[in-house]
DNA sequence: GGAAGCAACTGGCTTGAGCCAGTTGACTGG
DNA sequence: CCAGTCAACTGGCTCAAGCCAGTTGCTTCC
């Protein structure tokens, strides 16, 4: 019925990768399903096994399959995306719910959220960051905050918030792994900083190997790279968050007023 | 000087690609730096070449290095990004310089830009499109315009816009290619849709199999999908752009109120 | 001087063999 | 009934060899 191989120029793993793509993205293989087996594949091509683990690999870095050794290859589910946007900010939101849009995002899609403060420390920024701050990035020094995100104590974002020190001062926010009610921006206000605009710079790109690792990402899947900037109503920088995310769980939504 | 390899319980090619990966991102193989050739490497670590191989095609998944046939093998050059924001539809901005943020981010970049429409037709909506726009998926119609963005020739974004058609009634948005002096915004203002809020909803993946090959793009490098809706005055929205952009030259920069 | 040819390099892809390590379910013995 | 065992499956990883196809620079010949 098809081409024969001799009128094919593609290599057979090509080709092997291209019929099972098909048969994905026509649902003949459903989101969940398991692949024949390389050794099945090898058989029916008539090829090596190597050749159909090529092709396995090949719609393994398109972030189609995953493999579960000793199990099969399987279709990548699509879970929902957690979609994020500006009114994580939002004084309004937080204070009627008392829930983070983190954890309301997640108990949304019937998961249950957690999110642990990791580390607090005294350190320099990077060279980004002391930018977006205004600081000198050789002389100065902020306070450091590493948060983790967990779905269902599967991790699925961290954020790196960067401190002026002399925006943090000796508050709870230098040195407390825990924040208490309402969170980080309450206790902005607290000192003074009241958060009126932000500026949010986005970017994708392959985790590094130990976002990889950290996340427990599958492969062929890439991060999305937020760095957020928070200002106050003089329009100074007083924090800045580094989220990455996993981009199988996350997205973002934003709406926004077009300046004229 | 290093561990044995009877200490090290990772495999060989993982231990290649970590050894590679740590003198890549210490800068010993510098952005646009040859690695060793897959047979020296294989040589080098008394491997065979196949393994290698693999560790070479890690790095590549991760984005690290690209493969030039017959060349060699070098560390991925990191371009500067593309930024793009809310910006982009500000009317000041539009008729002040009379290019667009596209065109301006690009001449930046001391490369040329191009814009092309490749169709303009009449279709169905995709579910999520007729969503945002409010529209019956079965039963609509909408205008679908496709947009390629180039610099120096090379595509580096594509915008799908679905306009329903009786926002566009018989206007040239309805069949023109091209729209003349302020682009595609000034002729929904000749329409009486003046655009004041916008939301975009953004993810990342990998690109599908057709976006590999139309934006040909590296491997190891993921794509940006906004999915952008303009609203009026009225808060109806008339126009859904899906745009998809190759994460290694495109990036997004919002600035926005926090609403309380 | 210039073009053609060629050798020596590069990665691309495949073969078929082998061993290891998770997973699963059926079969066994208490 | 339960627990343990074990065989038969799965993917993970490697080897050694071979041929193909781009690229580069040198050499040769006109």
């Amino acid at each position: 019925m098809d081409d024969q191989a001799g009128t094919d120029r593609r290599p057979p793993s090509r080709r092997i990768a291209d019929d099972l793509r098909t048969s994905i993205q026509s649902d003949e293989l459903a989101p969940g399903a398991k692949l024949p087996s390389e050794r099945e594949l090898a058989a029916q091509y008539g090829t090596a096994r190597n050749t159909a683990r090529e092709a396995i690999s090949i719609l393994q870095g398109e972030g189609l399959v995953v493999a579960q050794h000793g199990r099969g290859v399987f279709v990548r589910p699509r879970t929902p995306l957690m979609r994020l946007g500006a009114n994580r900010y939002s004084r309004r939101l937080r204070s009627e719910t008392g829930l983070s849009p983190f954890r309301i995002e997640v108990t949304k899609q019937g998961r249950t959220p957690k999110t642990e403060c990791r580390s607090v420390t005294r350190d320099k920024p990077p060279a980004d960051v002391a930018d977006r701050l205004g600081l000198d990035p050789n002389t100065a020094t902020v306070i450091r905050r590493e948060n983790w995100y967990f779905a269902d104590d599967e991790p699925v974002q961290v954020g790196v918030t960067y401190i002026p020190v002399d925006v943090a001062g000796d508050s709870p926010l230098a040195s407390e792994r825990t924040l208490g009610k309402g969170s980080i921006y309450a206790r902005f206000e607290d000192l003074g900083y009241r958060i009126t605009r932000i500026r949010e710079e986005i970017s994708a790109r392959m985790p590094y190997h130990e976002e990889f690792t950290g996340l427990s990402m599958p492969p062929g899947v890439p991060v999305i790279e937020v760095l957020h900037t928070s200002f106050d109503d003089k329009h100074k920088p007083f924090e800045v968050t580094r989220f990455v995310m996993r981009g199988d769980l996350n997205g973002l939504d934003y709406e926004m007023p077009v300046e004229d």
